[in-house]
RNA sequence: GCGCCUGUAGCUCACUUGGAUAGAGCAUCGGCCUUCUAAGCCGAGGGUAGCAGGUUCGAAUCCUGCCAGGCGCGCCA
C-alpha cells in the first residue's frame, strides 16, 4: 500500500514538473509512512514540506498542488492536508483486507524478504578465550549475534555464523599450566597456588580427566616445577604475578615436554566442547569454528605481512616491524612483529581479516564489546591497507549489561573463578527470557538485567507477555473445535471484510507492518525492533481481546469464520516473530 | 589529556532513523472475571528530553561547547 501512495505522489510531482509548475530537475526522495494518530489517516508523506524550499513555494501551496495532481485510485477514500503541509492518506476499508489472506497464505515465509539473496555475510561473535566456560558478560553477545544472523537470513542473506578460536595465545598456555598444577596437586605435592593463573573449579575437573587419561606421567616435585620462577605477587604488592606465571610456563614446557601439548589439548577441548553445548543449548549453531593456530600452521600471517610489505606500509623502529596505521586514521602506528621476532595478536587480526575477504563476503560482521572499541580504527585501517573495501566491515558495539537481582547489583569477577556463567543465568530465568532480555534493547544502549523480573510470570515480563498472546489464540482455537463451531477458512477469507471493528483494523494494521520491521531491523543491525514490535502486537491482541466487547467463537458463522482467520493470522505472524528471535512458543500457559 | 557510548516520567526503556499533542511497562491511585485463560483489560496522575547555543518550515533525533555516568587508550590477548 504505501509503495502505491509512492507511486500516486510520483505521479502528481511528474506531472507538476510538465505543467512546470516544479522545476524539472529537482529530484526527490518520496517517503510515505504509517501514521501515529488516527486522525491523521492511514498514511502520510511529508513531500511537500521537503520540496518547499527548491520549489519556492510554501509547503501548504504545495501540497495543495499535489493533492490535485494526484491520479484518482480505488484504494483511497481520501487525501487532506494537514499541520505544516502533511499529506495524509485515509485508505478505503477493504485495502487492508489482503493482509490476513496473505499471511494465512504465505504461513512462515510471511516476513521474509529476498533483498539480499545472493549476498554472502559472515558474522563473527563471541569469539571468547576459550580457557573457561562462557560467562554473564558473553551472554549479550551471544544472543545478539544470534539473532542478528537469523534476521539477515531472514532477509536474504547467505549467513556464516563464526567464532573465532583463540587457541594460540599465552592466555591457553596460562590454562593449561593452570591445569597442570591442579593435576599436581591431586597428587598432594604443596604449593601456592599462583594469583594469576585460573582458579575456577573447572581447572580441577579437567585436571583430573588429565589425571584419568594419563595416570601420574606428568607428576614433577614442588621443587622442580618452581626451579628458577620469579617470586609471585604478595598481599603487600611485592613480586610480579606475570613473571611468576610465565616462568612456570616456561617450567611446564621444559618438563613435560611433548606432554604439555597433551595438557594443552585436553584442556583446549574440553572447554571448547562445553562452550559449544552451552551456544547449542542456547539456541546458537555455528558453521566455522575457526583457529588462530590455523593463522599461523597455514602460512596466513605470513602471507597478511607479505601483503602489507608488498604495499609499502610497513617500517622498522627499535628491532620491531611496524603498520603504518596512523595514515589510516588509528591513533598511533602498531607492531605486527615484535623484537623477539615473534608476531602479534593484531599480526593474526590481519591474517584473519585477509583470510575472510578471500573467502568471499559482502559483509564482515564483527561483533566487539564496548571494551573492545579502540580496536575499531586499527582494524578500518589494517581493511585499506589491504585494498578491502571498508564499508564491509559492519562493527556493532555491545554496552555492557549489568546484572541485577531485584536492586542489588549482581557482582562476578573473572579472576577468581567466581563468576556467574551464561549456563549458571540459563538455568536460572530460562533460555527465553535471556534471549529475549538481552535483544529487546539498542546494541549501544547500557542495560540492566533484571534476574528477578526475567523470572517473574506477569505482564512486567514482555516475554510472558508476548507469549501469553500467542497461548490465548491456541486456547479460543481448541474452543472452537471443542463446541463443534466448525471453521471454514475459505468463507473466513471471502468475508474478511466484515472485521471493521476498530480493534480488528488495529491488528490489521499491526500485521501489514511485520515484513517492514524486519526489513528495517536487519538493515540497521536491530534485533530490538521485533521485539518491540511483538509486544506491540501482543498488546493489539490482549485489547482486542478484552477490550473490543466482542467474542470469536460467535454463531454468526461469518463474522465468526473471519475473526477466527484474524486470530489466526495474528498466531502466524507471532510464530513468526518469536522464532526468529529462538523463543518458543507455548500453546499453554 | 585524547577517543568511543550514554543522559527522555520516581524506576526500566521506546519513539518507525528529522515530522504533527514525546509514548509503553513498572511503581502510585481508581475501575473490570456467573460470558473464548485476570499470566489479561480499561482509566487517572506523572515531562524544561542533562545544560547552553546553532542548522531547519520542523530537533529527543543533526552540529558546537559545557556538565554527569560507563568504557578504552600495551612490542597483553
Amino acid at each position: 500500500m504505501k509503495q502505491q501512495i509512492r507511486q500516486l505522489l510520483a505521479d502528481a510531482v511528474q506531472q507538476l514538473k510538465q505543467q512546470s509548475k516544479l522545476p524539472v530537475d529537482l529530484i526527490v526522495d518520496i517517503q510515505v509512512e504509517n501514521v501515529r494518530d488516527k486522525i491523521h489517516g492511514d498514511f502520510a508523506s511529508n513531500v511537500a514540506m521537503l520540496l518547499a524550499k527548491s520549489a519556492g513555494q510554501k509547503p501548504r501551496d504545495l501540497a495543495e498542488a499535489i493533492v490535485a495532481a494526484i491520479p484518482t485510485s480505488t484504494n483511497i477514500k481520501s487525501i487532506n492536508i494537514a499541520g505544516p503541509g502533511f499529506i495524509n492518506f485515509f485508505v478505503v476499508d477493504t485495502v487492508l483486507n489482503s493482509v490476513v489472506p496473505q499471511i494465512l497464505q504465505q504461513k512462515t515465509h510471511y516476513g521474509l524478504s529476498e533483498k539480499y539473496q545472493g549476498q554472502k555475510v559472515n558474522v563473527e561473535f563471541i569469539s571468547a578465550n576459550p580457557t573457561g566456560p562462557l560467562h554473564v558478560g558473553h551472554g549479550r553477545g551471544a544472543a545478539y549475534g544470534a539473532t542478528l544472523a537469523d534476521l539477515l537470513e531472514a532477509v536474504g542473506y547467505t549467513v556464516e555464523r563464526e567464532y573465532y578460536v583463540n587457541d594460540a595465545g599465552r592466555q591457553m598456555n596460562i590454562l593449561a599450566t593452570s591445569i597442570w598444577l591442579r593435576y599436581l596437586q591431586l597428587y598432594g605435592i604443596k604449593f601456592p597456588f599462583p594469583r594469576n593463573a585460573y582458579k575456577g573449579e573447572y581447572v580441577i575437573d579437567i585436571a583430573k580427566t588429565v589425571q584419568s587419561q594419563y595416570d601420574n606421567k606428568f607428576v614433577q616435585t614442588a621443587e622442580e616445577v618452581f626451579a628458577n620462577v620469579p617470586q609471585d605477587e604478595t598481599e603487600d604488592g611485592k613480586g610480579d604475578k606475570e613473571a611468576h606465571i610465565d616462568g612456570l610456563i616456561k617450567n611446564a614446557k621444559q618438563l613435560l615436554g611433548a606432554g604439555y601439548q597433551d595438557v594443552f589439548a585436553v584442556g583446549l577441548n574440553t572447554v571448547l566442547d562445553d562452550i559449544k553445548d552451552d551456544c547449542a543449548e542456547f539456541g546458537i549453531h555455528y558453521q566455522n569454528w575457526f583457529s588462530e593456530k590455523y593463522l599461523e600452521t597455514s602460512g596466513a600471517i605470513n602471507h597478511a605481512i607479505e601483503t602489507l610489505e608488498k604495499n609499502k606500509f610497513l617500517y622498522k623502529k627499535d628491532n620491531a616491524i611496524w603498520f603504518n596505521s596512523t595514515q589510516f586514521g588509528d591513533d598511533q602506528d602498531r607492531v605486527v612483529i615484535r623484537e623477539n621476532g615473534q608476531t602479534t595478536y593484531f599480526a593474526s587480526d590481519l591474517a584473519y581479516l585477509l583470510n575472510k575477504v578471500e573467502r568471499g563476503y559482502d559483509k564482515l560482521v564483527y561483533l566487539f564489546g564496548a571494551d573492545h572499541h579502540g580496536y575499531v580504527p586499527r582494524l578500518r585501517a589494517a581493511a585499506k591497507a589491504l585494498n578491502v573495501d571498508d564499508t564491509k566491515l559492519i562493527i556493532p558495539l555491545l554496552q555492557f549489561a549489568v546484572l541485577y537481582r531485584g536492586k542489588e547489583k549482581v557482582q562476578m569477577s573473572t579472576r577468581s573463578g567466581e563468576f556467574v556463567t551464561l549456563r549458571q543465568l540459563r538455568e536460572e530465568v530460562g533460555k527465553d527470557a535471556c534471549r529475549y532480555f538481552y535483544v529487546m534493547r539498542k546494541v549501544e544502549q547500557h542495560m540492566d538485567f533484571d534476574l528477578e523480573l526475567a523470572k517473574s510470570n506477569t505482564k512486567d515480563n514482555p516475554v510472558y507477555y508476548i507469549q501469553y498472546a500467542h497461548a490465548r489464540i491456541c486456547r479460543i482455537l481448541a474452543k472452537a473445535e471443542e463446541q463443534n463451531f466448525h471453521y471454514d477458512e475459505l468463507s473466513g477469507l471471502a468475508a474478511v471484510n466484515v472485521l471493521i471493528n476498530p480493534y480488528e483494523k488495529e491488528l490489521i494494521m499491526q500485521l501489514s507492518c511485520y515484513p517492514e520491521i524486519v526489513l528495517k531491523a536487519a538493515e540497521y543491525y536491530e534485533p530490538h525492533l521485533v521485539a518491540n514490535y511483538l509486544k506491540d502486537l501482543a498488546t493489539a491482541l490482549h485489547s482486542y481481546y478484552d477490550a473490543s466487547g466482542e467474542k470469536i467463537l460467535i454463531e454468526d458463522a461469518t463474522l465468526r469464520n473471519a475473526r477466527l482467520c484474524l486470530i489466526k493470522a495474528v498466531k502466524q505472524v507471532l510464530v513468526n516473530g518469536l522464532t526468529l528471535l529462538s523463543l518458543s512458543t507455548p500453546e499453554k500457559m
